[in-house]
DNA sequence: AGTGCGGCCTGTCCGC
DNA sequence: TGCGGACAGGCCGCAC
């Protein structure tokens, strides 16, 4: 799924929706999603009111007064907010049954997401703790990513999609960003200058920021709270496009795996 | 310690 | 139309 720009679009979705409401009740039908769903969960957080809707990476926090709810939407998760009498469907796993007739419900088909409960501050719980930080606060710069490649033997994709570097990066984005830049995405990362990791950085805070603001990439399964897709696909220069022309020179995009993942970029235009 | 890989799941699409 | 295989937005846990 969802990157950050997904989960940052489903957190402004759903937050003025929640903000100040009371959780009346947790309902798990299949609490077999990356971590079993905590029953303590169902247990402690109905009858607190939702204060805020954070996130830090690709994780929701919905903070309570007696605690926090932590979510990961895995690779097909999304949360939609509706009328409490619409019926759920196939994937609705988790559903929060809040106050005034509303319901949020996470459907995930793929079921790689996560619902979790801590009563502690959410940023020191053990997934969220090793997290690098945001791509969009000013910590994460050029001299910063250049700093934390030295000694790397990594390419440069994989290192700027671990989120113990810089929180939120995913695939799309990163073929994105790294295009944007005109870094090939297989380059090693400890043999980039400071000024060519400056241009990345620029590239990662320019492509999130302008996801956000379309709304999110829906590719599949994302949708925002309300059902609806994110708009930022038509914007996409190399992401799922092997064989067509480059944007920039017209010489056909390379799709390549590295690290595992699908890589798309310019031979030309990327060095 | 850093790196690369397998695996978790279901759904979709493509070629035969 | 049916079937097998590849692939999909993430990331943990395990070998080496």
């Amino acid at each position: 799924m969802p990157e950050l720009p997904e989960v940052e679009t489903t957190r402004r979705g759903i937050a003025p929706h929640l903000c100040g409401r009371t959780v009346l009740r947790v309902k798990v039908h299949q609490p077999r999603l990356r971590w079993p769903v905590p029953q303590r969960l169902v247990r402690e957080l109905p009858g607190n009111r939702v204060e805020r809707v954070d996130r830090r990476g690709k994780y929701l926090l919905l903070a309570t007064a007696g605690g926090s709810v932590i979510i990961h939407l895995g690779m097909s998760g999304s949360l939609r907010l509706a009328p409490a009498g619409k019926p759920r469907g196939p994937h609705d796993h988790v559903e929060w049954v809040l106050e005034r007739g509303l319901v949020l419900r996470l459907r995930d088909p793929r079921r790689f997401g996560a619902v979790l409960w801590t009563r502690r501050d959410p940023r020191a719980h053990v997934l969220l703790r090793g997290l690098g930080p945001e791509p969009l606060s000013s910590r994460f710069n050029g001299s910063y990513l250049h700093r934390v490649s030295q000694g790397r033997r990594i390419r440069v994709k994989p290192f700027i999609m671990d989120n113990r570097v810089v929180t939120g990066v995913g695939n799309i984005y990163a073929n994105e960003a790294l295009f944007e830049s005109g870094i090939h995405p297989g380059r090693m990362a400890g043999r980039i200058a400071e000024a060519r990791y400056e241009l990345l950085a620029t590239a990662i805070r320019k492509v999130l920021g302008a996801a956000i603001r379309a709304g999110g990439t829906t590719l599949r399964d994302f949708v925002r709270e309300d059902g609806s897709p994110g708009y930022f696909r038509h914007d996409l220069a190399v992401y799922d496009r092997g064989g067509l022309p480059c944007v920039r020179c017209g010489a056909p995009l390379q799709r390549q795996v590295i690290g595992q993942r699908s890589s798309y970029f310019c031979s030309i235009c990327q060095r």
